[in-house]
DNA sequence: ATAAATAAGTTAAACGTTTAACTAAATACT
DNA sequence: AGTATTTAGTTAAACGTTTAACTTATTTAT
């Protein structure tokens, strides 16, 4: 039951270890029947390279670094636990462990960065969701790929995985034109984040393509973090403003639920008087009553994809700086009225 | 910027790369001054020991599996991820790297181990939260720690570390005695759960040792999970069974939430009519209204002393099979009258 | 004064891989 | 037939540590 390592297989198989290791990675040089023999040994010695000796010679660790803010992990929603797993899974094909660890979310000039970059013990480092600029500043000093996943730091010296934001924004908008026609409003918090600015982006898109022209009277933005509650001021203030709003675009899901608390508190139906549409697509938007029509953002896949071009870089040793965008879909539930 | 080695700081500091090793290690065998010599050149190179030489030669991966199932990961209450977070941050003290992993909650006899298993890249392994008991069993034939945080199977092989979930019962009921003093009810779901049992546990005896007895029709338990929903239909069932209930002590916080639900939709004030206090202590406790009472759960501290714990199990080469309690604290916010 | 013990290092082998350089046999080319 | 090339492997060094065994110098005990 201990390891065996790649000297046991050789003597099974009756050849060097050199073959073995040439087997193992799939050499051209290896003849069928020796190869047969090999993978044989192999499997009935259940045998595995060992990962340090591995790294030891390839100096690199097999390591992948996954990080975010500590806020960003412990939200209740699981939006980045579900890119973590994402990037976990994908990393089964390259044979990568990765490391997750959070930083602070006030990350300043005081704060070490973790602890398997200082060793040095990981290739490559995947970053998600928005984080403090200081942190990116200490990344700089280091040469291993860093990719950004759902943030996408001004500096274009590092690749992104990106939703698809602005044409996220863009389908929604133009399914509430043409189910409402006017009158849709948008509401988005912590406009500063690319991707909630590119979400309106979208929607202003939409509606000039169709003709119609923006209303800035329609359109309510906050500083602050875009949160059920803060979904809910924005309902109030739109429709005091307003009381003809036939549709709201939220910037994302929980906006659009407290938005729709706020709706039902206020005998406002959903959507007889006014549909409503999410971004984000998460678990609870088909607990909520109407079911909630959003756009899905394909979290799992982007760990998958961020995994993918990290492996792509770390073979061909360099650090890439491209833009990968993860398309989205618009799912039609029950809080919008059917065209 | 490269990594440097052992040789590097050796040869800025005259010395053997044996002594460097020493002195990583704080051997007694180094003079203060030939200490003070390499510590300099250390800092001064910014050397840290290769993990994966290490690794080798030590036979040991240096890595500390972390499994889970998706499901528990993936919920939106990050309770697990606390715990995670906890055995991150106490990894550091022992120098070890945490692999975080999922496994199918449905686990069968048909599913593969996680990887760093089957490749034995990990020298003990943390399982968080219930898991299938084929899970289990296929674990059985490794030979390393293995150790449970807030479930612990039958098999008394090995080390577990768990919440003091029956004393947690009994803060939490001997408060409502005091406070209402009669018609205490529990509710609770998932009675298979040890937690759970061990919580109704508590709570019986709080009550036996009040001097009171125990009321069959007060506890409704459901085999289901102990949801916001299942909390919602439990309340009304005890409700509708009797009127007179004075105070609720669900088995946790989500069910704790439907509870007072279901008493906000049917006019019973809480906590004038009806006290209720939860147990674990979620972030949304404080959001609600009133503020739920709870037992509050320190769920990075079950992570740090289980990293504890396993560094103590490596370091001495053995399994281990002892228990460790973590208390808990009662934590009286609004949902409570006071006594 | 000499032997024994202690202190403070050094040497060298080992851990399990990978891979460039080498070898030996078989095949292809004049 | 003799040389060049191809095929299919092997050899051996290297990666960066740890640590048992060794050395050398100094101190202590008799």
């Amino acid at each position: 039951m201990t390891n065996s390592t790649i000297k046991d297989v050789a003597k099974m198989a009756n050849v060097s270890i050199a073959t073995v290791s040439l087997v193992v990675h799939d050499h051209a040089r290896i003849s069928k029947e020796t190869k047969e023999k090999v993978l044989a040994a192999i499997t009935k010695l259940n045998y595995h390279p060992s990962h340090s000796a591995r790294g030891l010679v390839k100096r690199k660790s097999g390591n992948i670094g996954f990080i975010l803010t500590d806020d960003h992990f412990l939200r209740t929603e699981p939006f980045y636990t579900h890119i973590f797993i994402g990037t976990e899974f994908e990393a089964h094909e390259s044979e990568f462990y990765v490391l997750l660890t959070t930083i602070d979310s006030n990350f300043n000039d005081d704060n070490k960065l973790p602890r398997f970059i200082l060793e040095r013990n990981i290739d490559g480092i995947i970053v998600a969701g928005k984080v403090p600029s200081s942190f990116i500043e200490k990344l700089n000093k280091y040469h291993f790929p860093i990719i950004f996943v759902d943030y996408w730091p001004c500096t274009k010296k590092y690749s992104g995985v990106l939703v698809d934001n602005v044409n996220g924004g863009k389908l929604a908008t133009e399914y509430l034109i043409k189910s409402v026609n006017k009158n849709i409003a948008f509401i988005g918090g912590d406009i500063e984040h690319p991707s909630i600015s590119d979400r309106l982006n979208g929607y202003k898109k939409a509606i000039l393509d169709s003709g119609g022209s923006i209303n800035e009277r329609l359109i309510d933005i906050i500083e602050d973090y875009p949160g059920r509650t803060n979904g809910y001021n924005a309902a109030q203030r739109l429709f005091d403003n307003n009381k003809d709003i036939k549709a709201i675009f939220a910037c994302n899901d929980a906006m659009a639920i407290g938005a729709m608390q706020y709706m039902k508190d206020n005998g406002i139906k959903i959507p007889d008087d006014c549909s409503i549409i999410g971004f984000d697509d998460v678990v609870s938007d088909d607990a909520i009553e109407p079911a909630l029509s959003t756009i899905r953002v394909p979290k799992m896949e982007m760990g998958t994809e961020a995994m993918k071009l990290m492996a792509h870089l770390i073979k061909n040793n360099i650090k890439g700086n491209q833009k990968v965008l993860i398309p989205v879909e618009l799912i039609i539930r029950k809080s919008t009225k059917r065209i």
